[in-house]
RNA sequence: GUUCUUAUAGCUCAACAGGAUAGAGCAACCGCCUCCUAAGCGGUAGAUGGGGGUUCAAGUCCCUCUAGGAACACCA
């Protein structure tokens, strides 16, 4: 992938004769661009030859004076440091043809085929239905869809599902409500918000009276055995329930290959109870049928049928996994939730392990959990009714965006659109900034600030870019481009923000971490701005315009296939 | 109580799977629009929770203490 690492790995490795490859994950680069573009610690070497660092890192340099390393232009000794300076030339030429040839051939720069013929599972979203779509719903859906574009975009094969929560006992307790109170309510004008309300008030019921509770759980029993009632109350409320997440799935963007939800599951579970029982891994227990996962480590057992007869949420996951695996083939299966679910998901591994599942898929079950979206007052509450639903923000950040543009921007046209994306993508943004296991405390102000680190900033900045080229007419060449004209610190510090593309998308994979791509995002657009503020662009000779304006052109495109990447869209003006 | 997790500047986050002088944004203060969009750029000030240990090298690994958060059998 970085093909200067690997030049440089290689010739010394040639020298002190050891493997390219050992070499290669010794290099590294320096934090502070005085000591060179790359570095080789010496100091591990130091036990094994017997002498100080400083005296075979001279050595090594003494070496390789013969061995002439083709993109580095000077290599300097600090302590035990040897430090390599690549060609500032080499370095523009490099990143510019490079992005030229993806460019050119549709693929886009910083794709690859990595992941060619490689399955890719990932479980997001999951709504509960009958229940508000809030902001705790928003970091799921969203690191989910991110992992997956980039998934894609490196060549893996990737399905998207969302793992609806149509199932289970909420909704025998809903039900139950329904059947008490159901005329009480007017539930054909705001569905949701009615259900909820009936939700809140049957839970406290539950609280009070253990035979609510137990004819709730009775309800959903009825409802996994096909009692009609029930499926009909069911898919009423299912397909209001989806048509309102629809509308936030609008505004966001997001698509799903699958809607496969728990309810999918019903006829699918009574093969993973019957491959337990073949296998002696069923007890019973408490009147309930339970897999003791004490050998996996994992001192709570898995309920796989309750002591009324019904199934829970791991025996879904458990069967959904058979069918994913039967269906997809997956190398990956990810499950994009809340860290609260960690143990669910030790025990649903755990015990697809003792359903005897081939190693590859065993190994490639991966939950991708992510901090909670708490409130100021603390943790968001259905039953409560404490939780911001997350159609008010995203609507929220558009009127904010719309003031602003109106304020900054009036003649501007499409101030709709341009709103929407601004709005949803500082949202999104915001949400992607952060590492997957921190909380997040919500705070309007915070979410819907548009300085600074900001989706906001990253857009602001990829329109100006295409302001310039606007401004110019046309795209510049890059057979027009001479790369001596790029070797300027502002120049070259974006260069190698862009040689880094690829590499980044990879260790969003490997990490399951989108954020790498956000704070790269602000990275290059930082460097782009200091860029655009010290260098008049257009104006110049035609050697020094071309050039800038090419880097201009490069710098917008991986902004925005970053940002796409990310689920923003990008503006052309805003 | 057990297990997991977090702790870096006043606030929100970085630090490439142990490397060099710990970087940003917000807030504060100071500068920059006769010039390609000032949602911007530049500057000043400010930090690794406490104590041990491993290592040539620790914000990063191990132990321990403290403080938050979470999970812990019929919710999902």
């Amino acid at each position: 992938m970085d093909k200067f690492k690997k030049e440089i790995a290689v010739k010394i490795a040639q020298v002190i004769k050891l493997r390219p490859e050992e070499m290669e994950s010794y290099i590294e680069r320096p934090k502070d661009i005085s000591n060179g573009d790359y570095s080789f610690p010496c100091f591990r070497l130091a036990k094994e030859l017997k002498k100080a660092p400083p005296i075979i890192a001279q050595e090594i340099v003494e070496k390789l004076k013969d061995e002439k390393i083709e993109c580095v232009e000077r290599i300097e000794i600090i302590g035990g440091y040897i430090n390599f300076f690549v060609n500032k030339e080499e370095l523009a030429r490099e990143v510019l043809t490079n992005f030229y040839k993806k460019d050119l051939n549709g693929k886009g720069y910083g794709s690859s085929d990595i992941g060619k013929g490689k399955n890719i599972v990932i479980d997001y979203s999951a709504p509960n239905i009958a229940k508000p779509f809030h902001i705790g719903h928003l970091r799921s859906t969203v690191i989910g869809a991110a992992l997956y574009n980039v998934y894609n975009y490196l060549g893996y094969n990737t399905t998207g599902i969302n793992h609806i929560g149509d199932y289970g006992t909420q909704f025998g307790k809903l039900i139950e409500g329904y059947k008490l109170w159901g005329n009480e309510y007017k539930i054909d004008e705001d569905p949701i918000g009615e259900l909820m309300k009936i939700y809140i008030r049957i839970n406290n019921l539950c609280k009070e009276d253990e035979k609510v509770l137990n004819n709730c759980r009775d309800n959903f029993k009825k409802l996994e055995d096909g009692e009609k009632y029930c499926v009909e109350i069911w898919e009423k409320f299912k397909n209001v329930s989806l048509k309102e997440f629809q509308k936030v799935y609008n505004l966001l963007g997001s698509k799903f290959d699958s809607w496969n939800g728990e309810a999918f599951y019903g006829d699918k579970m009574q093969e993973v109870i019957d491959i337990l029982e073949e296998k002696g891994e069923l007890k019973s227990s408490q009147g309930a049928k339970i897999v003791d996962l004490e050998d996996e480590g994992i001192n709570t057992p898995c309920i796989i049928v309750k002591s009324n007869g019904s199934t829970t949420y791991a025996t879904r996951d458990l069967a959904a996994i058979l069918y994913r695996m039967r269906t997809y083939d997956f190398d990956k299966a990810l499950y994009v939730t809340s860290y609260e679910q960690v143990l669910h998901f030790k025990q649903v591994f755990a015990t697809a392990k003792k359903l005897g599942l081939k190693e590859k898929y065993i190994k490639g079950l991966q939950h991708v959990s992510f901090g909670m979206v708490l409130l100021p007052t603390g943790k968001m509450s259905t039953r409560e009714g404490t939780i911001v639903k997350l159609e008010d923000l995203l609507n929220e950040a558009i009127e904010r965006a719309k003031k602003i543009i109106t304020q900054k921007n009036p003649n501007l046209e499409n101030k709709e659109e341009i709103a929407k994306k601004v709005g949803v993508g500082a949202v999104i943004f915001n949400d992607l900034s952060a590492g997957r296991v921190k909380d997040e405390v919500f705070d309007w102000d915070v979410i819907l600030n548009f300085q600074g680190e900001t989706g906001p900033y990253v857009q602001y900045t990829y329109v100006r870019t295409q302001s310039v080229i606007n401004k110019l007419g046309k795209l510049p060449q890059i057979t027009d481009v001479n790369f001596e004209k790029l070797e300027d610190r502002y120049s070259q510090e974006i260069l190698k923000i862009l040689y880094n593309f690829g590499e980044i998308l990879e260790q969003v994979t490997v990490k399951e971490e989108p954020s790498i791509l956000s704070r790269y995002l602000i990275d290059l657009a930082k460097a782009y701005s200091s860029f655009y503020n010290e260098n008049k662009i257009i104006g110049e000779t035609e050697e020094i315009q071309n050039a800038r304006a090419y880097i201009t052109y490069t710098t917008g495109k991986v902004l925005k296939i970053g940002a796409e990447l990310l689920g923003m869209q990008m503006p052309d003006k805003m």
